[in-house]
DNA sequence: GTAGCCTTGATT
DNA sequence: AATCAAGGCTAC
């Protein structure tokens, strides 16, 4: 007996066999290019695949990609970052609507067949190479997804899933794109006609470089120390065991020595001591954190921040979770990260700062000023990006993410009072 | 949280 | 009845 069982056990190729008749191959995971055990949600995926979908979907979860917003995702990194999976779970055409219960059509079955095959045969990596335009949500024209799973009329191409949910789309503005880009045309029109307009905005731009390189100073030698950290010349400075109160009290310090100098730099931006005194501190006052990310914008890299406080601590994202919780780290890395896609150079920051702080609404004593000022800034800005070759895109990108800082200086003023 | 396996119920 | 995917369950 013994025997017949044994040799019963060791035979499971009887039973793959029928296994293997019932089961239809689907190939690779249109998601990861694991094994894919079905169509779910109107894609072949792997299980892991169909859960990491639902769960994501159930729980509304918002993800955010900390390496570029181009992870390669295969069965072994799947689960390193969870904003590239969702994408290409959208990517493939993975949504609630395509779900269809029930036994497959025989025709619909073979139109599958045919299509995974080739799939699979041909490498079909260029399609996760698609630039991932996070922002695809407003502009469902360019970059937005354009998901294929199957070719032909049988099988209906998925809708998308409704999109991405981000942070929820910012409604206030800081700076209106819509008015610079018609200061951008006619910049470009009557480029010989404003000659002597351009002598005053490159003695803005020079004036403004120089204020701005000697605020960001400190901050550029940070930088180069992050640099070294990251070329593994110099060894990281994270301290983990520091408690909420010591990362706290260094932040505070921080936050202190940034008003202070912001001040100082401020009052000396040109046309700036035309503003009535008690207007540039309600627009320091409004400002304070929007101008804190831009001065220490390059300590942002590769998903991480590399700014270093008192003691020399790294404030880096972990010690960020511990101070601002998770939703307002994640918020300000998404920030910085969609910010540094842009690539922006400091002449452009540090036009784009006086334009900005020049932009603010409030009851002011004397807008009047404020508004001269911010035209000329504008022109300036504009002239700058002129000489950079940015496009209207690049200008609308600019104006979204900056428009991302609303919330963040919300939060962060909230912080204040419930932890001070 | 992840993912392999199992149950349930819809569809052919 | 057979076949399929969604969702539940649960060991990691």
């Amino acid at each position: 007996m013994k025997m017949i069982e044994a040799v019963t056990d060791s035979l499971p190729d009887l039973d793959s066999d029928k296994k293997a008749k019932s089961l239809f191959n689907f190939g690779k995971c249109r998601v990861c290019k694991d094994k894919a055990t079905g169509i779910h949600y109107g894609v072949a995926s792997c299980e892991g695949c169909k859960g990491f979908f639902k769960r994501s979907v159930e729980k509304n979860e918002k993800y955010v990609c900390y390496f570029g917003y181009k992870c390669e995702i295969t069965p072994k990194q799947r689960k390193k970052c969870k904003f590239c999976r969702w994408k290409a779970c959208l990517a493939a055409g993975m949504s609630f609507e395509g779900i269809k219960m029930g036994r497959i059509p025989k025709i619909e079955k073979e139109r599958a067949k045919f299509c995974t095959d080739s799939l699979s045969d041909e490498e079909q990596d260029p399609k996760m190479d698609v630039d991932i335009d996070v922002q695809a949500k407003n502009s469902p024209s360019s970059n937005s997804l354009s998901p294929v799973p199957y070719n032909g009329d049988l099988v209906p191409v998925k809708k998308t899933y409704p999109d991405l949910v981000y942070f929820d789309q910012p409604s206030v503005k800081v700076i209106n794109s819509d008015d610079f880009l018609v200061s951008f045309e006619i910049d470009k029109l009557l480029e010989p006609q404003l000659e002597r307009s351009h002598l005053v905005f490159s003695m803005l731009r020079d004036r403004c470089y120089q204020l701005f390189v000697q605020f960001t100073e400190k901050y550029e030698k940070q930088y180069d120390r992050a640099l070294r950290v990251l070329r593994k010349l110099e060894a990281s400075l994270v301290n983990e065991n520091l408690s909420k109160a010591e990362l706290w009290e260094n932040f505070v310090k921080e936050t202190s020595y940034h008003t202070k100098t912001s001040f100082m730099y401020v009052k000396q931006l040109p046309g700036f001591e035309t503003i009535d005194p008690n207007d540039l501190i309600t627009i320091l006052d409004m400002n304070i954190f929007i101008l804190y990310g831009l001065r220490v914008q390059k300590l942002f890299i590769n998903g991480e921040h590399y700014i270093i406080h008192d003691n020399n601590v790294q404030f880096n994202r972990n010690n960020m979770y511990k101070c601002f919780g998770i939703d307002l780290t994640n918020r300000i890395m998404y920030y910085h990260a969609r910010l540094n896609s842009l690539n922006m150079s400091n002449q452009e920051i540090s036009l784009l700062i006086p334009y900005v702080l020049s932009s603010t609404k409030s009851d002011f004593v004397d807008p009047d000023s404020i508004r001269t000022v911010n035209e000329y800034y504008k022109h300036a800005l504009a002239q700058e990006f002129l000489v950079s070759k940015r496009s209207p895109t690049f200008i609308n990108q600019l104006a979204q993410y900056l428009s991302y800082t609303v919330e963040i200086s919300n939060k962060c003023r909230n912080l204040q009072i419930t932890d001070s």
